[in-house]
RNA sequence: GCUCCCAUCGUCUAGGGGUUAGGACACGAGCUUUUCAAGCUUGUAACACGGGUUCGAUUCCCGUUGGGAGUACCA
């Protein structure tokens, strides 16, 4: 056996490869990674498998894609070796069926040969628990039956009285009463572990020192713990994390809204906004700050601080915060996100530093990085149509004559910045004796084609002047 | 049904034997403003209930209720 550095914190990320990554379990995920890094432990990734009829097709690339996308990165994994590996379990399953072996001889676990329906006749009976049919088969008669080619399952035998008390980091002592705890299945018929088995060999062969998963795994805690003690190896810390829960309060689901990170990504939303706000959802650190960057949170995060509390997911909350995280970043950092946004749109040809300016007056009125695309077509496009609602209420019958006589005024405007442009409408307005308002409204109008959007005076600078010019012209043609 | 877990504003949460129970989102009002946002100020809003323990419980204990998870040859 491997020597065991106590000292060392390890910890591991093991989802089943369903095709996607559940945002619950980016945050499990994080948490994990989070108190590895802060401990200068090893955050490890490993792919559970076991059951071939689940099996999903390239799933574990989008798993690992989703997982790097996020930033949280494994040290070891599949294609990241560490002497610890395989780290994917199907291509583990002689380790497992050796350990189910031994668990075999020692009498720890016993074959057994009931069938699936014999099963689920008792099942339907009311049996809440496997009834042990088999447990007193002699060991020696069993072997043989094996042996023979009769399928079996290997199953744990699960001391007759007692409980088993374990310590949770996050809920403290927790107990289960031997009586109430299932003669669970080890080893299936095809000869692959079930979770049970595979998750305890891997966990101690790995080396993890916390086990850090999502409350639905308490029950089964027991089991595992069991399984420890069986094979005689120390057992590892547990802390079970509070459930992410839909708005009615059952387990996040697909069916009541997003539930995989590609779709959050897909929609626009930021990875640190998404990774901040998954962070807050059964935790915090206390102080009244709320935006965090990874970094940051793998200085605070502790898992003392953890709630027992499931936590709904909401949106709301994560809209603001992708907001916030926006604002966070420079127009320049934006430009990669959004610039295939408008690339899509046909825009692809408009330059960088036209599309930073755009970003810049518009990225305080979005709430994801996909909004940039629909919000402000203006910048890229000759406006097709006029809002009716800002019409009825802006374009009155003197605007016409209002717009073209600072049509006149900006036509001998050299300098065409914001605070130029504010000036010469400023001074037009005074010199027709009428409010601001009564050219600028109109204005943006005939720019813009709608009624809201960005500073007016920026937003035309941004145009140049060329544009703007043209845009009046035609809007006096098509307004009148 | 059984087992286990959980319980502070609608939501995320801080707090903790004596507090005006704090913050954030959302919502309302106001300010700012050329609009829309953003920002600022501000308002509404919570300790599930019942027993203890205690001089004093929202906080500690027990119970009730409510919610959730688990209960597969799925993870």
């Amino acid at each position: 056996m491997k020597g065991f550095s106590v000292m060392s914190v390890r910890t591991r990320f093991a989802p089943s490869p369903t095709g996607y990554l559940h945002v619950g379990g980016l945050r499990t995920a994080l948490y994990a990674y989070l108190f590895a890094k802060q401990n200068n432990g090893t955050f490890i990734l490993r792919i559970e498998d076991t059951d071939q009829s689940r099996k999903v097709e390239g799933a574990t690339e989008k798993l690992i894609e989703a997982l790097q996308w996020a930033g949280v990165d494994y040290d070891e994994g599949p294609g990241k070796d560490g002497n610890h590996g395989p780290y994917i379990q199907s291509e583990r399953l002689a380790i497992y069926q050796a350990h189910a072996v031994r668990l075999l001889n020692e009498g720890n676990a016993y074959r057994c040969f009931c069938t699936a329906e014999r099963l689920e006749q008792s099942r339907t009976a009311g049996a809440a628990m496997y009834d042990r049919h088999c447990r007193n088969i002699p060991f020696d008669e069993a072997q043989k039956r094996s042996a023979a080619g009769e399928p079996n399952v290997v199953r744990l035998k699960i001391p007759d009285d007692g409980e088993l008390k374990f310590h949770d980091e996050v809920r403290g002592d927790v107990s289960f009463a031997y009586s109430t705890i299932d003669d669970q299945v080890l080893l299936k018929t095809d000869g692959f572990p079930t979770y049970h088995l595979a998750v305890v060999v891997d966990d101690h062969l790995m080396e993890i020192s916390h086990v850090i998963r999502g409350e639905e795994w308490l029950p089964s805690t027991p089991k595992h713990i069991l399984l420890y003690q069986y094979f005689g190896w120390s057992l590892p810390k547990f802390a079970h994390l509070p459930l992410l829960l839909n708005p009615d309060k059952t387990k996040l689901s697909k069916r009541q809204g997003d539930v995989a990170v590609e779709d959050y990504r897909a929609k626009g939303y930021l990875k640190e906004a998404l990774v901040n706000f998954v962070a807050f959802l059964g935790w915090n650190p206390g102080g009244e700050r709320e935006l965090f960057s990874l970094q940051e949170l793998t200085k605070e995060f502790s898992i003392e601080r953890v709630g027992k509390a499931g936590a709904v997911f909401n949106i709301e909350k994560l809209n603001w915060m992708n907001q916030q995280h926006m604002k966070l970043k420079s127009d320049g950092e934006l430009l990669p996100l959004v610039k295939p946004l408008f690339a899509d749109k046909g825009w692809g040809s408009f330059s960088d530093e036209y599309m930073i300016h755009v970003i810049g007056l518009m990225k305080e009125r979005v709430v994801v990085i996909n909004d940039f695309a629909g919000a402000c077509p203006y910048f890229f496009e000759e406006p097709v149509s006029y809002d009716e609602a800002g019409r009825t209420k802006n374009w009155k019958p003197e605007s016409s004559g209002h717009l073209l006589k600072l049509l006149e005024t900006l036509k001998t405007q050299e300098l065409f910045t914001a605070p130029a442009v504010e000036t010469a409408l400023r001074s037009t307005a005074e010199g027709l004796n009428i409010g601001a308002g009564k050219l600028i409204h109109p204005l943006r109008l005939a720019i813009s084609g709608v009624s809201n959007g960005p500073s007016l005076f920026h937003m035309a600078e941004v145009l140049g002047k060329e544009i703007v010019l043209r845009r009046i012209s035609v809007a006096l043609e098509r307004l009148s």
